[in-house]
DNA sequence: TTGCGTGCAAAGGTTTTGCATGGCA
DNA sequence: TGCCATGCAAAACCTTTGCACGCAA
């Protein structure tokens, strides 16, 4: 026996919370973000819900959540089903404070690298590189 | 000019925090520890002081801010001097705390691509890998 | 009908902010 | 003396929990 899982009932907050984060086409979204968006859309999600719900794709694998240190909140991702771009890095820039996502190929050759050559593996969902975006560099060297 | 760095006056407080941190030889603290820290010593700290003072060593590069588990605190650690420890990338074990130092031209190389084809500028000093090491891998899959 | 799902309100915990006062230069 | 630093209290945030009611099965 592994989790006595609860029951999961078809409910219309359910499906309407994961259509949405499927519809965002990668994009990642925190709790506050997909309230607004389900208040602005007439009938709201309640808050509690949302966070049901996130919580339990995330554990289910199907939603990936990220919880980067900054902005404190936690984001949630839809996982694409054909699995060819999955997570991503992200960049921050300690000047302007711009978070810019990184794509794939670079991602899992540092992970690869780590994890033969220093039996080390990485948590992309938590891990951020600080440094200057190419905006902020020249500006000025503080 | 540059940024307008406040004035960092030498104050009482100050200097306590950091000595603080120098003494811990590696281990790190939550802003809750250092202020029950200072508290019992005496003449206690206050918890806000505390927070600025090591949220503005983090920002200088003197200490390193870990964000371990998530919801709970942060962690902060005093930085030794060998200029050695500024150049390479630090990986931090989120199981077990462990920190690897970790040298590797490989790295630098990533880094140099990441500047050049992704315009940005890794700061390493700042930056911490989140992820598990080789001995908390395989010990369970939580 | 049964019992999970929902959502409001409140609790819990960390970090930030407002503001009067203290202390360094 | 001029300002920054301090620290108390309160606010701001994010997330979790308690609980009564609603709704899927």
């Amino acid at each position: 026996m592994e989790h006595n899982r609860p029951a999961n009932y078809a409910t219309r907050q359910g499906k309407r919370i994961l259509d949405y984060l499927e519809s965002l086409s990668g994009r990642h979204v925190t709790v506050n973000e997909a309230a607004r968006y389900f208040a602005d859309e007439g009938s709201g999600i309640g808050q509690t819900t949302i966070y049901r719900h996130l919580e339990k794709l995330a554990g289910e694998g199907r939603i990936r959540k990220y919880v980067l240190s900054e902005g404190k909140s936690a984001c949630y991702q839809y996982i694409e089903d054909d699995a060819e771009c999955r997570e991503h890095f992200h960049l921050k820039c300690e000047e302007c404070g711009t978070l810019i996502h990184l794509e794939c190929d670079v991602l899992n050759k540092i992970r690869r690298h780590i994890f033969k050559e220093h039996r080390f593996r990485i948590n992309a969902l938590k891990t951020v590189f600080y440094g200057r975006c190419g905006n902020c560099i020249g500006k000025d060297e503080t």
